[in-house]
RNA sequence: GUCCCCAUCGUCUAGCCUGGUCCAGGACACCGCCCUUUCACGGCGGCGACGGGGGUUCAAAUCCCCCUGGGGACGCCA
């Protein structure tokens, strides 16, 4: 029987960076089986669920590029796939185990399932053979409330009997509940469905990725706004409780497509470090095709659309490469917007002080001077209203030649002139980006600064 | 508290199933050096772990037991 796994958030929340993960590993392991992957929306609780914290999910995952084959937007043998839309279905079998005595009524007339005496052993792929006592686990789980409508426990097995789910993977906070639903499989179906219970991802604190950790981020819409590529995400949680065969650690969609085993699966709960996401992150930034970085950094730089726009496709994606080894998030790229385009420079404290007397002073004075004459003689090429880099690289080297300053205070002087400050990105690749006018603008600016 | 799961560098991990090639390998972070007229990137090097105790064995990170530690589950939530 061919694979098919199942993906069933429950649209009360945004997708959180963990369901990302369960789903992740669902996706993957569907996909090297050639099989098919679900997305169910499990929506039995009516007052929690909503419209917006579905589409968040499904919008969530599209962005990080897990398509599913059967699921809510599209038809598929096994519709509906809102459980809300399942509701008699869940109602008739629980019902029905009420008639088969494998159920029965408590004083709440909430209806539960009926244990059996003894061990139920629960076979993992990943963590292997797990014994429960059932009178140890506790009270029985619900199936129908006292208001008559199904719980998550009826309605999820049925589903996954009726879908032919063949695996269930999911986190491993499920276990228990797993030796349940075993229990609940084998009443309704006979069959039993193949487990795979995934490592915890525990928060930078060593505790539950709850709520709040170190950077504020939880859901995969945060991480997105907050200037993380999908491709970055994918990569940094596929890592966590999984390795590479070849102990590859920048891993592509297709090299993960390619290699993913649920053999290699580990048992142990890893701790989420930004860390490690920030390096896979600005490294896909540094090694994405251009143009598609370029596009995802549009968002981060909105405050200077029209500005952008203004000067063509193709200067957007020369800054861009230009820029991106030094980006660790694309939001890194709000910080370059004043710096391409800001008539008025802030001069920054280190800068106003390391030219402020002396030998320095009068050293960046006399480059100002010489820099703001070139602006005015050197002509620009073309139709161009920037300098290239060549012609940068030649202003710059006439300063050091005519001038009796060292080359260190030329070329900070220069950026400070450009830029307001001792450091930054590539300042050719700067400078070949900026208007000439701008240059002009600022250099007076600057030198209006450092004479006051 | 009860039950379940887990335990290798600060972190993610390889190795463990099929004991010896492991005085434990990689990656992130950190620290040096190199590259560089800034910062990053890149290159090279360094620091750094088998939780403790018993077994089994000629031999244990690898197998068994106990302890300790961590996590999870115990809802008319999913």
């Amino acid at each position: 029987m061919s694979v098919r796994v199942r993906f069933a958030p429950s649209p009360t929340g945004p997708l959180h960076i963990g369901g990302a993960r369960t789903a992740l590993f669902n996706y993957l392991f569907a996909r090297a089986h050639s099989g098919v992957f679900v997305l169910r929306i499990d929506d039995t609780d009516k007052e929690r669920s909503t419209k917006a914290f579905e589409d968040d999910i499904l919008d969530s995952m599209r962005w990080l590029g897990i398509d599913w084959d059967e699921g809510p937007d599209s038809s598929g043998d096994f519709a509906p796939y809102r459980q809300s839309e399942r509701e008699e279905r869940h109602r008739d079998a629980a019902l029905r185990l009420l008639a088969e005595e494998k159920a029965f009524y408590d004083d709440e007339k909430v209806l539960r399932l009926r244990y059996p005496i003894g061990e139920v052993v629960v076979r993992d792929m990943v963590c292997g053979d797990c014994v429960f006592n059932m009178q140890s686990l506790g009270q029985e789980p619900a199936l129908l409330r006292s208001n008559g409508t199904p719980t998550y426990h009826i309605a999820s097995v049925l589903d996954d009997v009726e879908m032919n789910i063949t695996h269930i993977i999911r986190g491993q906070d499920h276990l228990t509940n797993t030796a349940k639903h075993q229990v609940l499989f084998e009443a309704l179906s006979g069959k039993v469905p193949t487990f795979a219970h995934l490592p915890l991802i525990l928060g930078e604190d060593g505790s539950k990725m709850s709520k709040r950790n170190t950077e504020g981020l939880t859901t995969v819409t945060e991480f997105r706004d907050a200037g993380y590529l999908s491709e970055a995400l994918i990569n940094f949680l596929s890592l966590l409780g999984w390795s590479h065969p070849e102990e590859l650690e920048t891993l592509s969609r297709e090299e993960l497509l390619r290699s993913f085993d649920l053999g290699r699966v580990n048992q142990t709960a890893a701790k989420f470090e930004f860390q490690k996401l920030d390096f896979l992150n600005g490294w896909w930034i540094r090694n994405l095709p251009v143009e598609h970085v370029a596009r995802e950094a549009r968002a981060f730089v909105d405050d200077y659309s029209d500005l952008i726009d203004e000067r063509g496709p193709e200067f957007w994606e020369s800054v861009v490469d230009g820029l991106r080894g030094k980006l660790t998030r694309l939001s890194d790229m709000a910080a370059f917007g004043p710096l391409l385009f800001s008539l008025t420079p802030d001069i920054a404290d280190d800068a106003r002080e390391h030219f402020s007397e002396g030998d320095a002073h009068a050293g960046f004075l006399s480059v100002a001077k010489r820099w703001c004459e070139l602006l005015a003689e050197v002509p620009l090429e073309g139709d161009r209203d920037c300098y290239t880099v060549e012609q940068f690289k030649k202003m710059t080297k006439i300063l050091k030649k005519e001038l009796d300053v060292d080359a260190k205070t030329v070329f900070q002087g220069l950026r400070v002139l450009v830029t307001g400050s001792l450091s930054g990105p590539d300042l050719q690749v700067l400078a070949s980006s900026i208007q000439r006018s701008v240059l002009q603008e600022r250099a007076r600016s600057v030198v209006a600064a450092f004479s006051s």
